[in-house]
DNA sequence: AAAATATAGATAAAAAAATATCGATACCCT
DNA sequence: AGGGTATCGATATTTTTTTATCTATATTTT
């Protein structure tokens, strides 16, 4: 029914980090970690690491730690990471353009394979080897290629149809970058990212920070 | 000491989105709000709009709601956003020309007065009305334009390095997009943006969705 | 004017998240 | 080999956040 919450939300936005130091890891030659350290890279307390990653259903080794392998493997299958998701971009400005480019996302299991614009002047570049396609061909192309996950970057006034075409093309995940809280269906999930909070958040710590020396 | 916690994190990330969303009403010519509106809005209790405005101080009619004009400000204040803060941005890559560009900041009171970036075809340009300079002037300038707050867009293995001289240049609170967890003083407060964070809560939900129908 | 409805505030309760404690296991160093 | 230290897992506790309930006040409808 669309509103059945999420829980252990603050453990799952901690996830995608653990990875990435993980994999650092890995690549570092390293094959096992303990909560000690994650906690230290990531300023928590290691009993915060140890229960968020008893979610993903590993375990450690008491005296030693985890095995970095299977922590990867496991946090990746907890995320559903393994396979791939395909997603499409609409809106091709500046920040469409920034995630496009981003590299990250690989690691990430995502893989924006077209981007949706209404600017002529866009209609039928290349960013970052994906083209942009015409707004309008969303549905059918979205339809046609299967893809289920959408991430928004228009201009505000644009977001409601935006949202509209892309659940039309059965899409059924929103990335939200816009200032919009979208109206869908129940059987589509939106992720809203609103910057804005993550700025109120470090106002506040500055003010505190500064009251108190 | 920098390690105080800060309370309240979730109702603060929500404020943004109040203050959005009440501005756009107060275009409207509306000048009382209830919970209840907000509440349909941002897919939400009533009850949760309630207890973070209770934070602000400010206090609504039984029966009625609250005066917009009041809230506006009250949540202004609360998070320090009536006082202009100045930022330099550290890194004219996509990301950063994205921010440079974001027009939504002057509403959050974040005003972006320079860009520094260690790419000389890079230093020298204007973006979006703000100049790009090299970034070894970065600890002088911001020393003396008395600049508190940096955001930091570079790439991963740089992001220690400019952090370094932005505290060099008195910076104490600092905006992080970058992957990398930040070594910094007690003093100087991080907020870390990590984009895969909402990625990862997106793929969950829409496992959990997928599960259920 | 009375009844129905909508609302905030105060207080209480429930749920979720963070943190602490402790025993068992492994490793390291002398 | 033995003592010291680091670690995890299980369980318990504390703190924080979310949600519920109930009362008083205002508005709208009949
Ligand atoms: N730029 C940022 O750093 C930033 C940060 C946070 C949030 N956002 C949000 O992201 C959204 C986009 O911001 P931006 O700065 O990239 O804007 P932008 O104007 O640079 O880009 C918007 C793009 O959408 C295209 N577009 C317009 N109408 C369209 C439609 N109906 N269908 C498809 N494409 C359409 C435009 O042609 C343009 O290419 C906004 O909602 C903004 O609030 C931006
Ligand atoms: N692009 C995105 O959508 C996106 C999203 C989330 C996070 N990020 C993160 O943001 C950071 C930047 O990403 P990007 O995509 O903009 O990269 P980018 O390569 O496009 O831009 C990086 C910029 O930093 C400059 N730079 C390099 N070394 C520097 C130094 N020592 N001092 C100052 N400037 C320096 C480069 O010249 C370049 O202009 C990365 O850490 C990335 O992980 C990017």
């Amino acid at each position: 029914m669309g509103n059945k919450k999420v829980q252990k939300l603050p453990s799952i936005r901690r996830m995608p980090t653990y990875l990435h130091k993980l994999k650092q890891m890995r690549k570092n030659g390293l094959d096992t970690v303990s909560t000690t350290i994650m906690a230290r890279y990531m300023n928590l307390e290691p009993i915060v690491i140890r229960k968020d990653l008893e979610l993903t259903g590993v375990t450690g080794q008491p005296g030693v730690g985890y095995k970095i392998d299977e922590l990867i493997d496991a946090i990746k299958s907890f995320l559903n990471w393994h396979n791939t998701a395909e997603a499409v971009l609409i809106g091709a400005g500046s920040l469409g353009r920034a995630l496009l480019g981003y590299e990250g996302f690989e690691d990430y299991g995502l893989n924006i394979i077209a981007a949706f614009d209404a600017d002529p002047s866009k209609i039928g570049a290349e960013i970052n080897e994906r083209e942009v396609f015409d707004i309008n061909r969303l549905p059918e192309m979205t339809t046609r290629l299967q893809v289920n996950m959408g991430i928004l970057c228009v201009p505000n006034e644009f977001a409601q149809e935006a949202a509209d075409m892309m659940v039309e093309g059965g899409i059924n995940a929103i990335w939200n970058f816009t200032n919009v809280s979208l109206d869908v269906p129940d059987h589509v999930v939106v992720q809203r990212e609103v910057i804005a909070s993550g700025l109120a958040v470090l106002s506040v710590k500055l003010n505190q920070q500064m009251l108190t020396d």
